[in-house]
DNA sequence: AGCACGCCGACT
DNA sequence: GTCGGCGTGCTC
């Protein structure tokens, strides 16, 4: 059923037992260990010789011969023999031991639990538990020889083997990687053997690049009996090495005394110092801020805290916190007895970029106790702070979805804080995982509390947490419920206990939401993007000297740009979508982009179809918004906050830094403002056009609605001045919309759950996604249709089979096209597997289904999707 | 991923 | 007949 990396020889418990176990004694020389290797197609496990000058015990990251190259892997267990069919003397050897990896216990079977439920191999899993780089791979590169020619002797040559050689010597080393030469010459290949028979070039294995820690030599004292006879400059040098306390870095030593090395190796000689070498970690270690204590609670949050501060073991905790009721200072008191219990507290954010407010107030509060982890450090820090995690230090570890594996070995609670953001969910590269998902395993494995934080929770924990069967009794502050009567067909309470914070910290009110209905605006002669509603705001706003913030669903300045002439709508080359207009300010440079797969072009000014000059940009982005903004409003000072303006790394801080200074009277922006901002003087928030939200097709597009105009709503009179939302649309009878403005989750939740419910969609229905592309649109299609076939017969085999007692549900939709079809020109069609919870359905594996696939048509598995395409 | 081996169309 | 395309299959 799943890919059976470890069968038959091994079975997952066991691999995990001996891995679990440091204190384990293998042989210290010699003998065999199998690996797990780190090449796509290589799924199984991997018998090597261990030469007699390397330790490699179970967990290791060693570096082995693979083929042709040197690949990064995973040894997973020893051997003490052969087994018969193998021949000893043809076994290749382990090259060397990258990392001495003593994973914490339970480590391996969270990584394999992952595996299993997301179908995927192993070994990509074990990538993105692991810190870039830290797996290896040789490189084949070329280079020029001595009896090269030059200039080339054109006759002798072919022109293939021509064009290699001129390439070669044009460059200043003479030395190009094999894959590099490949997408430069047509067909290297044969030009290759030619040059490598004449001897003009060679080729050769670059061995893997390996991140590793930064060895320093530090010099320290010797405690030695008896003193030798010294020179003046060792006797320095003795001298300095004392006053800094008699351990130096060799570096600082040598600068200091003004001497060469060699006195202080002849030192070593004699016997007066050692000189060892000494990891450095190259993690940000500036401990920043003014250091801060912990803040008074209300009543609420200080009940909310006792609560948690008694979990004993594992335990799941929805925090149901409204915006601005003070989850963060409650995690920070959680964890602080943590800490102090020596053990450590893993705290997931959406993104490490969007939340810099966050990180300084973990900073403040416990120091250089904090580490984060996330994507957009180097690839050395990354290593360091991954590696620095593994000696079990009791530390903070704030980070995105991939920091749920961070290695730390005595995890005493997890938190998830904007539980219901969809970034925890992965779905570019496989595994597709959810970060809530896999911390709920781990809680569980490791016997820790699990705390998901929101103001707007994912169906799915509010479905957990008991949310709907209690939800008449919620009128109460900061409750804790164990549903004793379990009134469903759930046969099992519900795994988690709910815990809320009804009211904004120091009884500050939440903002009253006001709808503009734009379709009146138009109707009475207001043809700006702006309804009268929100330029008075915006005018008070700005003489009272107070700041907001203006929420547009979109980037970009326009939707689409079409002819008015022939109706033509300009598209991209590569996507079946429209090109949005780009134009950062009046009379600037004009643009047309692809948000799909990010093709751009200047603005034609002429119909390319019927030649026409009356091309015109419909629909507005964030740009448009400004450019009017400074029309009607010439004296407010705008920033705009979108993924256009953020992609440099730091500019997020830096906007929001010059925000929160007084530098701008709004901030313009997109999805981003939903995201952890804490900006007390922000009193008004404008909702530009909620509609862009409200009607994507897709099951999840009320909920995502809902949270996001909440969320954004949440970001008005965080402060001391009360706060006011303006929202405008052209649907406001929209039962979104009147959820929001009411701002109550259980009854939008209740509406909500009572479709899904219908429709066996999540939470009480599980999906799968089964994604086929490719760039031969016929194939793609031909291959969804087979795979169709074979997944139903599939699944009629696996339901008369059946022994559960509950009647098993499921239902296979399509083959049916994306939404989007193409997308960088590949044609994108979806298979989608629904199911009821209770039926522990049978996937089949990756590996079978692919066997299913022509080359040039790619399938992956979504294990839980959160987008449908 | 690389790199074999192996099977079909246009050139000496 | 061979050169050269790239489609499957294996790597301890």
């Amino acid at each position: 059923m799943y890919s059976n990396l470890l069968e038959p020889s091994l079975s997952p418990r066991r691999s995990v037992s001996s891995l679990a176990e440091p204190n384990n004694r293998y042989p210290t020389e010699g003998g065999w260990v199998e690996v797990l290797v780190d090449c796509p197609g290589a799924e199984g496990l991997y018998t090597y010789a261990v030469p007699p000058h390397l330790q490699v015990r179970s967990g290791d990251i060693v570096s082995v011969p693979f083929g042709a190259q040197q690949v990064g892997g995973i040894a997973i267990q020893r051997l003490r023999q052969l087994s018969a069919d193998r021949d000893p003397a043809t076994m290749r050897s382990v090259e060397d031991v990258i990392s001495h990896g003593f994973f914490p216990p339970t480590y391996w079977e969270l990584l394999q639990r992952v595996a299993q439920y997301y179908c995927t191999p192993l070994i990509q899993v074990v990538r993105v538990a692991l810190p870039p780089g830290l797996l290896g791979r040789s490189q084949r590169r070329i280079r020029l020889t001595a009896a090269a020619p030059f200039p080339p002797i054109r006759e002798v040559l072919s022109p293939t083997a021509q064009q290699l050689l001129t390439l070669l010597q044009a460059q200043k080393q003479g030395d190009y990687s094999w894959h590099y030469l490949q997408r430069q010459v047509r067909s290297a290949n044969r030009g290759l053997t030619e040059l490598l028979q004449r001897g003009w070039v060679e080729s050769y294995l670059e061995p893997p690049s390996v991140v590793r820690p930064r060895q320093r030599q530090a010099v320290m004292l010797a405690h030695q009996p008896s003193i030798p006879s010294l020179s003046g400059q060792q006797q320095e040098v003795l001298a300095i090495l004392r006053r800094q306390g008699g351990e130096m870095w060799l570096q600082d030593l040598l600068q200091q005394g003004q001497v060469s090395s060699s006195v202080v190796r002849t030192l070593e000689r004699k016997g007066c110092v050692v000189i060892r070498s000494q990891e450095v970690l190259r993690f940000d270690a500036t401990v920043p801020v003014v250091p801060d204590q912990p803040k008074a609670l209300t009543d609420e949050q200080a009940e909310v805290l006792a609560t948690l501060k008694a979990l004993t073991g594992h335990a799941q905790v929805l925090l149901h916190g409204v915006t601005g009721s003070g989850k963060t200072e409650i995690y920070l008191q959680a964890i602080a007895p943590v800490l102090q219990r020596g053990q450590s507290a893993l705290v997931l954010v959406p993104e490490i970029g969007l939340t810099p407010q966050l990180t300084d107030r973990f900073r403040a509060r416990f120091g250089s106790a904090v580490h984060v982890y996330h994507s957009a450090l180097s690839d050395g820090e990354r290593y360091d702070t991954w590696r620095q995690m593994l000696e079990g230090t009791p530390q903070v570890v704030i980070g995105t979805r991939s920091a749920v594996f961070a290695p730390l070995p005595q995890l005493g609670v997890i938190i998830l804080d904007e539980e219901h953001d969809g970034s925890f969910k992965q779905d570019q590269p496989v595994p597709c995982y959810h970060a809530r998902t896999v911390a709920q395993w781990r809680s569980k494995l490791v016997n820790c509390p699990l705390i998901l934080g929101s103001a707007t929770p994912c169906l799915e924990s509010w479905v957990e947490a008991g949310g709907r069967e209690a939800r008449e009794d919620r009128k109460d502050i900061s409750r804790l419920f164990f549903p004793s009567s379990s009134s469903s067909s759930l046969t099992s309470p519900p795994p988690s206990l709910y815990l809320s914070l009804p009211r904004r910290i120091h009884d500050r009110p939440m903002p009253p939401i006001e709808v503009v209905d734009m379709r009146r605006e138009l109707h009475q002669g207001n043809r700006s993007i702006f309804s009268r509603s929100l330029q008075d705001a915006l005018q008070t706003m700005r003489d009272q000297h107070q700041q907001g913030l203006l929420f547009i669903h979109r980037r970009g300045h326009s939707t689409f740009v079409s002819c008015r002439s022939c109706g033509h709508v300009m598209e991209c080359p590569h996507c079946d979508v429209s090109l949005t207009y780009h134009q950062t300010q009046l009379g600037g440079h004009e643009t047309l982009r692809c948000h799909y797969c990010g093709y751009g072009r200047s603005h034609p000014s002429r119909c390319p179809v019927c030649d026409a000059p009356y091309l015109k940009h419909f629909g507005s982005g964030t740009q448009r918004v400004m450019q009017e903004l400074a029309q009607h409003f010439p004296s407010l000072r705008c920033l705009r906050f979108d993924s256009d303006t953020t992609r440099a790394k730091g500019s997020h801080r830096a906007l929001l830094t010059r925000f929160a200074s007084g530098e701008a009277d709004i901030l313009v922006g997109t999805q981003m403002l939903t995201k952890g901002i804490d900006l007390p003087q922000v009193t008004l928030v404008g909702v530009v056009a909620a509609d862009g939200l409200l009607h994507l097709a897709d099951f999840r597009a009320s909920e995502r609605a809902f949270q996001v105009l909440t969320q954004v709503a949440g970001r008005a009179g965080r402060g001391a001045d009360p706060g006011r939302v303006i929202l405008q649309t052209y649907s406001p009878q929209h039962p979104v919309i009147e959820a929001v403005v009411q701002q109550t989750y259980p009854l939008f939740a209740e509406a909500e759950l009572q479709q899904r419910q219908a429709l066996h969609y999540p939470p009480y229905g599980r999906l799968v996604a089964f994604r086929l592309s490719g760039f031969d649109a016929e194939a793609v299609q031909q291959t969804a249709t087979a795979l169709a076939h074979h997944l139903r017969s599939r699944l009629e085999a696996e339901l008369s089979t059946s022994t559960s007692g509950q009647t098993p549900f499921y239902e296979l939709l399509g083959p049916a096209p994306a939404a989007i079809v193409r997308v960088a020109r590949r044609y994108r069609w979806q298979l989608l597997l629904k199911f009821s919870t209770h039926y522990e359905i049978g996937l089949p594996t990756l590996t079978e289904l692919r066997s299913h696939c022509p080359a040039g048509v790619s399938l992956t598995i979504d294990v839980d999707p959160l987008r449908l395409l």
